[in-house]
DNA sequence: TTTTATTGCCTACAAATGTAATCTTTAATT
DNA sequence: AATTAAAGATTACATTTGTAGGCAATAAAA
């Protein structure tokens, strides 16, 4: 698994939002949330492409970026990895770990439900 | 919150699985599943203690250390964490995504289920 | 009591990370 | 055509992290 730093993350996030997108875009996305400076963005954006998480094609003197992957295998992965570090693998325990916290709304609940309930519809 | 690397975290969890405990006790637990030198988990006590998440007592030379929180109250930080920052604060995509791709087991489903009725048991 | 072995403490050092500044190239402007 | 401005490339530097080695203090052994 390609291993991304927080920050080459919030990055590539700001990608997934649109792409391809030219460095001054992403920059200009990360502005509302973040205060970094553009030279930062620019050194993370190649680092991500270093990291092989990010290709680009020549426009002129710009770059176009493109994801090499999509944001939903990346947080699968992410998360596997996350849940085997700090539940063995199991994802009820996470979920129970909110639920006894007062962290669940009746949507996460209601959402919940629904997900149980395709994977069942699925098994038939 | 407070921040542990990866190693330091696997040193915490070692102790986790009893406490109070020394130092050597430490390091003959997690020899079973890590090559690191001895040397290697005392830095990282030390880093550990230095960051507040251990305290300890002096025991002659030794030290006796104890976790300065509750496993479940760090893992449950680390998952909100973990949530917001690739699920927006929702955990039912995180559940879906494992859904979609086969990870879930009717073990998982039931575990789900339990966690879902008592928790609307608490509603009430 | 002197020696030894073990504990913790301090130091080390490369790689990763956060956070840019400077340099170089080249498209755009005058 | 010469100048400027903007993009990416290269360099920088402190901090964190992984991974120990060496040193100093002291309990245990001889």
């Amino acid at each position: 698994m390609i291993e991304l730093s927080k920050a080459e993350f919030e990055v590539l996030d700001a990608l997934w939002i649109n792409y391809p997108a030219t460095a001054s875009q992403i920059i200009e996305r990360l502005s509302d949330d973040k205060q970094w400076h553009e030279k930062t963005i620019k050194t993370l954006l190649g680092r991500l492409v270093k990291k092989g998480a990010l290709s680009f094609e020549k426009d002129g003197r710009q770059y176009i970026y493109t994801p090499c992957m999509e944001r939903v295998d990346y947080t699968l992965k992410e998360s596997q990895n996350f849940i085997e570090r700090f539940f063995s693998g199991r994802i009820a325990p996470l979920v129970s770990g909110f639920a006894k916290s007062e962290q669940l709304s009746q949507q996460d609940i209601n959402e919940l439900k629904k997900v149980i309930d395709d994977w069942e519809k699925n098994q038939k």
